[in-house]
DNA sequence: CTGAAAGCGCTTACAG
DNA sequence: CTGAAAGCGCTTACAG
């Protein structure tokens, strides 16, 4: 029962600095009308007494909570970890807490977004890796948050995320520069998060980057699978199997890991990488450098601080500081490695 | 402006009930001195008028935050992702928040301990994958929080973790009945927490198995890196250039991403895996079955879980109710897939 | 079993 | 520029 373990308050901050409670709150909110002098006096005490304002008493007086909501799928992946890794590194040096909600499913989701509104628990949420739906947009807005999106657009939030067209066309143009015309494609979707549309940026990118040189897209070379390397392998091996004669000279993957369920199946298949099939992902997921796959990189990392920054921008702007936070599309870039190269024909033709 | 989007408290309860704020609230909160039908009538109402309690004016009037505060290095890893994963699952079936502060470095540990303690916010903290110092056991035991600890034991905390020794005895049992005796081990730390007992269980089995067979451990076959798989490499290359005429049969990785490092330099080097070299991890990490990677099995997501309910055991336990947590130890599994075979001799032999 | 009242630590009109 | 006072939504002695 020895609940308060020494904290102080603000009370004991304002008689130990000679002013009011009133004044000493507002010195340490950058409230307007206290004398500089007054302030300082008020910060140096707080400082010295170690004093640390008590979240829960400024949110049941009105203020902010200094609590922002994470809503997440999968955080046990890559992408999803690293944009958590890089969000919370600058949310803590801004001293923001940060509250974790995993949805997985639909059932979550509903759980999320029905009990989060009941009482602010926040002051801004951060919904990474799937759209926001309509009804679920208008409860948001009811609770009066800030909201920012990252690892993909959603509604008009400000996003962080990258442009996945373009991120397709770098994988795609670089097999076609090499000389394959014969390219498969596996496509990713989570199953639990329909209606992602930013996704389909990478596949309109096979395409156009296929039609720029002329060739129609044979369906038959491309598969979409639910998230997962096991499913690209078999994928992969669906699509070995539907043109024996023909086989495709590379492979797009949406993802590393789906890349390298692809070569796991080449590999089986007696087939080599990239001798006799190219393969490219896209990430530059930590396991790519290790296995030498060629990929467009993209950092997760820093996809979340810039989430986090946009966070900030908006707090303040709302504290009635700073301009509202504009998007941002996050740079992507080919690495080639060693999972790619011309196709035989060409080697030959040298 | 619009602050209070609705949602109603107690008192409105109280008030459409027919019994007064304290009665509301003690029916809510099953404390003693209710009458049944008093307290189903206001539990009634309170459902009817989607009632939702405010965390913090509970937490400011005393009661508890119903928030827990989970400490964990390198989110981004499948391991302490995957603890996270099942984690929160459990916590929010329970009406738990999760409030997720990562430490992966010494200095965000000090920010850590001395800010959270400044106000409790939360009513137990779990900490993941590091001991926690004994200076930062007085800071916690100041907050009167309980803790659990994941991942491995810490001071006298509840914990769960898999058996180290075990799971090593596991995987290098397996080696030597396969015949090999000729057994490198990578061993891996991490940098940034020093001072992890757990791992050098795995390092002690090592030991153990192959003494049990009366072989001397050869030290020019063992090496101790910083985590990632490209140390594993770089150890591997290492360890072959040491001993180019006698190169091991067989090498005991402490983590599947070790043993992923090892296998792309066995690849370089022109060794077959396992025909010429078997390779064993301890974790079955996702990419362990897409890379037939023979392993000793743990569940991560079931070490979060339990974790979890040592959490609601605790807190119940202060409620006034249940016996206090005890420990748990997850199982490991060895997992026999294609990196793991007979060495040469013994196939000759045969 | 039930209720009136004080208090948790702040912020914010409202008055100087 | 500064302060006294009310109130945020609860819990918990204290009295019936």
């Amino acid at each position: 029962m020895t609940e308060r373990s020494g904290s102080l308050s603000l009370s004991d901050v304002a008689r130990e600095a000679g002013v009011s409670l009133t004044t000493a709150s507002r010195a340490l909110n950058d409230s307007y009308g206290v004398s500089a002098s007054t302030k300082a006096k008020v910060l140096a005490t707080a400082q010295r007494l170690d004093y640390v304002v008590s979240p829960d008493a400024v949110r049941l007086a009105g203020g902010r909570t200094r609590r922002v909501a994470l809503v997440v799928p999968h955080i046990e992946r890559w992408f999803f970890g690293d944009i958590v890794n890089g969000l919370t590194a600058v949310l803590s040096s801004a001293d923001l807490d940060l509250l974790l909600y995993q949805v997985d499913s639909a059932a979550d989701r509903l759980d999320f977004f029905t009990r989060l509104p009941a009482r602010r628990k926040v002051d801004a949420v951060v919904v990474v890796g799937f759209p926001v739906a309509p009804r679920e947009q208008e409860r948001l807005a009811l609770m009066g948050v800030d909201i920012v999106a990252a690892g993909g657009q959603s509604a008009d939030y400000p996003y962080v995320c990258i442009d996945d067209y373009q991120a397709g066309r770098q994988a795609v143009d670089h097999l076609v520069e090499l000389g394959h015309s014969r390219i498969a494609m596996i496509a990713a979707h989570d199953p639990d998060q329909p209606g992602w549309p930013a996704r389909s940026g990478r596949s309109e990118a096979y395409v156009d980057a296929i039609a720029a040189k002329g060739i129609d897209v044979d369906d038959v070379l491309v598969r979409d699978v639910d998230w997962g390397g096991l499913n690209a392998a078999s994928a992969m091996a669906s699509i070995l199997d539907a043109v024996p004669d023909n086989p495709p000279t590379a492979v797009f993957a949406h993802s590393d890991e789906l890349a390298l369920g692809a070569i796991r199946t080449l590999h089986r298949r007696g087939l080599r990488v990239p001798e006799d099939v190219s393969v490219i992902g896209i990430d530059d997921h930590p396991l790519a450098e290790l296995t030498d796959l060629t990929t467009v990189h993209q950092s997760a990392r820093e996809q979340g601080r810039i989430a986090a920054r946009l966070v900030i921008e908006a707090l303040a702007v709302r504290a009635g500081a700073g301009t509202a936070p504009g998007s941002v599309t996050a740079p992507t870039k080919l690495l080639v490695r060693s999972t790619t190269g011309a196709p035989r024909g060409a080697v030959r033709r040298g």
